[in-house]
DNA sequence: ACCTAACCGAGACGGTACGTCCTGTCTTCCG
DNA sequence: CGGAAGACAGGACGTACCGTCTCGGTTAGGT
């Protein structure tokens, strides 16, 4: 019997992993990511810290699946007649997803990209090699409909909008607005 | 005059503080940012531990010393008559200042301003702002001659610009190369 | 009953435990007090520093634990007919306890008692009372049959006997002998 | 030739020699030795680190210094025709030196020599032996008398006199009063 | 009056060890 | 057999002192 893929023993606690989820979330907020640690994370949560290792590599990798949870629900792939709007409309959800704790889980997540490169290959994978797709999707149906500024490759584009978005980000912490999402669409179609 | 600012005590060692950035520059590139330590930056500079935290907070603080003065030295100031001809320039040349080594610095210091708050504003005031400044004279003089794209600010020009560089940096991998800067500055100026 | 002792996690681990207390009297032997070192011991002993500090308060409390296991093997109560006997051998046996090795941990931990008050306190109740309690024990056995130096008190008698052996110990380093133990015999007893 | 002892430059400043003395002491009655430093010692004293450095070895040599000049001035030798008062005064005398600062001081360096093998040939040269030697002619002349106990060397006397005092300074913290004056008189003469 | 020598306070230097924190692994018992 | 509890080996942290080495400056002969 035991058929299929049925395999014996307690199986993976979706409870235990809510649980670490959110506390890796919650602990970022309260003491920001340089004193978030493993053992916290699994203190707050109420497990042991073997259940956060058998399933996560580290503290990064629980962030950037609390995180890329949060982008696949929050951020739609507009597809209307009007491919100028789309654009707009892809930058301003986008934008419109940057919450403060979401900030705060993305600055963490590229930082640690930059010190740890077997994550950094993980990250580039699950998070920023998707967001390419999408608002690369959207740039090459602008493209063909001859919005697209002629100077401009599809990746040069793309290179410019998240360019800023991150930039922003990291860097000066100006806000991501409805201006910039306009600015931007401006600057790449023409 | 004044005067009176002359202390008692032994002086600062020159040689040991070049003996330190040197060493924390040559281990980055040996064993990466994750793996460098003030213990051995310290020991490859023949120094106490001591030593380095007595000038500086910690391993950042010394590769920021070690770039910024870097950046001073290789980065000039264009200022011709043409001033289409000195954005393209300035942008060439700090493409140019990311060797592989700096790049590593770079990646490291805005990993470690995401993680380190208090850092952060030192980086910010060190190295960002300065570099903001001098774009952002560059491409001001673009302006009064009416050579700027008339739906962008100062401050978003070199977002843009900026933006390119360090998303490259970051999360692509894609080359600082003299393509990128003729881009940028059709796509500023136009 | 029995109650709830039982804990999860890993126990304690015994190897560990009779590792450190060894490679600690092997290295006080080799180097002496001054240069023995809590790293020392957990390099020496194949552990963590950690697994000293969580058992252990300092290197003078291992060495501590050391010494009284060693004493309390070695050191018999005697308790025969005649009481004179009983404190010549009981004299004679402490006598023959201090070993080079065990008078060398011996030195070291009076020494950490005068330095450290904390510790003071826990050598005292742990090795200075309980030998205070033995010979105290068998020099009433000598005072109830009629045999103690009549202008002695208990107290006093025992302070005779180990003030020379510990001035003996810490100032001269003339041995401890059995011509030591029989005139300490007769002046307490007569 | 030239003269004998007489070099140029500066001497030696007693105030600094005196202020050192005195801070070591007021340091360890106020922190205690294990917190006693050099570099407190010299700060308090108002003089730089070198100058302990250069007329001492380190903080208990200071301490050493300090403790022989009190018993050098406050213990006298006795000499009168009752030679057991003799005995019976000398140890009074001792006793009543160890003030509650001094004792602080003894212990100290008791178990700094038994630390510091060096010091403690320091400390038996400069404090132990002229104690000895000065309650060893007290014992001699009582035996010339032949008031001493049969059995007991001068040495061995030493030893339990002694021997009680340091036992009860460093092990129990019982007092030195009269009453132990008294005991051991009538112990050692008989 | 200058020279040379030894001292002075101050403080940076190369080092060592401290005691803490966290990592990632490993037992142990419970459900 | 998954999971909590927690001990384990390892290793970096940032601090505190050590004893030494410059500094500029003072105080004394010797010439």
């Amino acid at each position: 019997m035991s058929g299929s893929g049925v395999r014996p023993g307690r199986r993976r606690s979706e409870e235990s992993r809510q649980a670490i989820l959110g506390a890796a979330f919650d602990l970022l907020g309260e003491v920001g990511y340089a004193r978030l640690t493993v053992e916290g994370i699994a203190a707050r949560a109420g497990t042991g810290k073997q259940t956060v290792y058998r399933w996560w590599p580290g503290k990064a990798d629980v962030l950037l699946e609390a995180v890329t949870a949060y982008a696949r629900e929050h951020i739609p792939l507009p597809e209307t007649a009007d491919r100028a709007a789309d654009l707009r409309t892809f930058l301003t959800a986008t934008f419109a997803a940057a919450t403060p704790r979401t900030t705060d889980a993305l600055r963490a997540l590229m930082a640690e990209a930059q010190i740890d490169p077997a994550f950094g290959e993980r990250f580039r994978e699950t998070l920023l090699h998707p967001r390419r797709e999408a608002l690369g999707a959207v740039v090459d149906r602008a493209r063909e409909a001859g919005l697209l500024a002629p100077h401009l490759t599809t990746d040069t584009a793309v290179d410019l909008a998240f360019g800023a978005l991150w930039y922003r980000l990291l860097a000066t912490g100006r806000p991501l607005d409805d201006e910039l999402a306009e600015l931007l669409t401006r600057t790449l179609l023409r």
